[in-house]
DNA sequence: TTATGTGCAAAGAGTTTGCCAGCTA
DNA sequence: TAGCTGGCAAACTCTTTGCACATAA
């Protein structure tokens, strides 16, 4: 498995095996350019969903030469090679996700920004019957809660 | 739609009797400007959920001294006013709709851009509930559906 | 080597805002 | 009349793109 690559440094990211999204753009026949490969690894070991501004945020702490417009470019490949999800959850800017096998749901913390993840059953067969009911086949479909904290009173930002 | 009322000139809309959202202003102390009154009514009388600039066109055939500018005030306004429901259904723009007593979902037909609301009680509840398994107090919430109408065979490729 | 990818800066789309004239209450 | 409102254009944010150079395969 270990091959040898080029490490660039204190980051915390391991280099020496190919991330998940690495290996994804190999199966898909993708050039794997450095820009690509450091990209690939800040998503596939992002826990959250973050922005593209995130996203430049951390590549460029791996390699100082990436470009904004390169990770637009490569997020936008990246979602069409279905390697992606692209979320908007209101705030006015795109979020990313690696695609999982699991579909699931968001709840947004509006106090803190944060975003929870969620799956029900019931609901997902709903969606389903909802569409099928109205005459259609439901290709897409998104369900965003936005909850603040249970016994939150005042308001509190925290990130 | 099509009621018999008295209209201006070529427009189609009545000039004559206040429409909902004009009224909804004058219960809130809002200063109805003609500009208002004008985006008001085609607010009122829309059917769909247009964009800013549908509303624009909309508003400026009936009077065309009127502002981009102030399309996106008054409809930000009116938002904040709870007069106005915001929507984002995917296309990188804000859409609007009158609020209603009657809360309600969206399917969006991804061959047409038409948009079907629904509603369903179940779902709702379950929304609620999920939320408050998760710890949270559901403030909002949005359930999008995307589908192609049943039957209809041809290539996926509407947008 | 050659098709593709990248950096940079400029361009675009949607939306907001500063300033001063204009209009509503 | 007093103060909020609206028109205009400039500014802003997020995203895309043209061009010349760099690079993976």
């Amino acid at each position: 498995m270990g091959r040898p690559e080029v490490c660039h440094g204190e980051t915390g990211l391991s280099t020496d095996v190919p991330s998940r999204i690495e290996q994804l753009c190999v199966d898909q026949g993708l050039k794997l350019t450095g820009q690509r490969r450091t990209i690939a690894r800040v998503l596939s070991e992002a826990e959250d969903h973050p922005d593209v501004d995130q996203v430049y945020r951390r590549a460029t702490r791996l390699d100082p030469r990436i470009s904004i417009a390169t990770v637009y470019r490569t997020v936008r490949l990246f979602e069409e090679a279905n390697i992606l999800e692209k979320h908007d959850f209101g705030d006015g800017r795109a979020r990313y996700e690696e695609v999982q096998d699991d579909h699931h749901d968001h709840l947004i913390d509006v106090k803190s920004g944060k975003v929870i993840e969620f799956f029900n059953k019931e609901i997902e067969a709903m969606k389903e019957r909802i569409a099928n009911e109205l005459g259609y086949e439901l290709i897409d479909h998104r369900l965003e809660l936005f909850g603040k904290p249970l016994g939150s009173s005042d308001d509190d930002r925290s990130e």
